[in-house]
DNA sequence: CATTGATGATAGTATTACTATTATATTTGC
DNA sequence: GCAAATATAATAGTAATACTATCATCAATG
């Protein structure tokens, strides 16, 4: 009941913060500041103020705000997966499956109360409002040997397999699905934002809709 | 012939870089040194030195890095519908039109010597690798106002226009191109440093494969 | 010839992103 | 129950960044 632990690569962190209360208390505080004033205004000066800690104390977890982030978001991923894999197993068709993984990708969920200090609906947010950041860099290709987008070449993997139960001829199931989950993020992002880039105003439901046809039609056999 | 002037809304500079020498060499060195050490590595500093002028010269064209490369980012994506409509007199049909779109969406174009100071292959690039840095922001709503992400906005609606005319019941030809420019960036910068993430392996010829039947395949009537 | 505008040269400030050191409190091993 | 190890707090310091300001020079313009 309580034993749901999300595995994220050892590489993530200098010091494993779901091991010490401060280091929970780290990931709670940072989730709550990102999301709030955003990465680029987010410092461990601040996070240890706002914990009644110190920065240097921070930087015993994490190397720096980039790793930090990069921790969060695959955080974020291995959860979804965990959350994904619990709903398939009330389903029994690859289609069923992938559209209830559509709608897990836009839906922002609830607490889940197994894990108190991460609040994931903050925590969907900030992925939404952030995720690429973490491999747009000129340090991509050292990060990815160190295991940085694990949690997303999983998922992806993940939902690319779904894809070729329903058609074993799809030649891109990692290209949409990269692109879908992306997709899903920048929909969100572009409706609260920059609407004339999306046709959601209807909200979320117009955002899983217009995935799932998307999804659907580039699968189905010719 | 020496005419071609894409337009930048002047929200974008502080003082026109199209206008003078130094400004044209602004734009220059930026493209060179953003493409080779990435936009985080970037100061003005560095800048203004490579110039052998100043940083207090730089900042006096541009109002912080930000606004530089939202500048290149709108410069980019006017210069590249320039590009289609110049492609789209020689075709006929909404469908030939749309996937010479996504041609250009994905293949770097050789250099246009209309313009001398601006190298398109190495923008493009820049492009690949930073684009939703501009928009990825806590200032968001503000820049949008000030005409931050036209450029965007009017590929998106000339490219979903395209669409309507092939049908015109398509419900989301915004969220779909969004979704399509945005691929077509990210499947790109994929291929070369998270090829898990694509199916491209192939090269671009791939990417525009799998754009291209995604594309038309959302839009076909039912 | 005087004025304006653009640029260069230089200086200075606040903040950021760390690194290092030392003191103190807590836990653990014996 | 005490010594040793460990975690954290407190503090200081550094180099780089992201600016802002001032002033001198130079060329173009009226």
């Amino acid at each position: 009941m309580n034993a749901l632990n999300i595995s994220v690569s050892a590489k993530l962190y200098n010091k494993n913060p779901e091991e010490t209360d401060l280091g929970k208390r780290i990931l709670s505080k940072s989730i709550e500041l990102m999301e709030e004033m955003g990465y680029e205004h987010v410092t461990f000066k601040k996070i240890g103020l706002a914990l009644e800690s110190t920065e240097a104390s921070v930087y015993r977890y994490f190397q720096n705000k980039h790793q930090l982030l990069a921790y969060l978001i695959n955080w974020y991923w291995g959860w979804l997966e965990v959350k994904m894999a619990q709903e398939f197993m009330m389903l029994n068709n690859a289609e069923d499956k992938l559209k209830r993984a559509i709608e897990l990708l836009v839906n922002p969920m609830g607490e889940d109360n197994r894990i108190p200090h991460i609040d994931e609906g903050l925590l969907q947010r900030i992925v939404v409002a952030e995720y690429p950041k973490i491999y747009l860099t000129k340090e991509v290709d050292a990060e990815n040997e160190e295991g940085y987008f694990l949690g997303y070449k999983r998922l992806c993997d993940t939902l690319g397999n779904l894809a070729l139960q329903l058609n074993p001829e799809y030649k891109y199931p990692h290209s949409l699905f990269s692109t879908v989950i992306s997709a899903a993020q920048s929909q969100q992002f572009f409706t609260a934002h920059l609407p004339r880039l999306s046709d959601a105003s209807a909200g979320r439901g117009a955002i899983v809709e217009f995935l799932t046809e998307l999804t659907l039609n580039s699968i189905q056999k010719k």
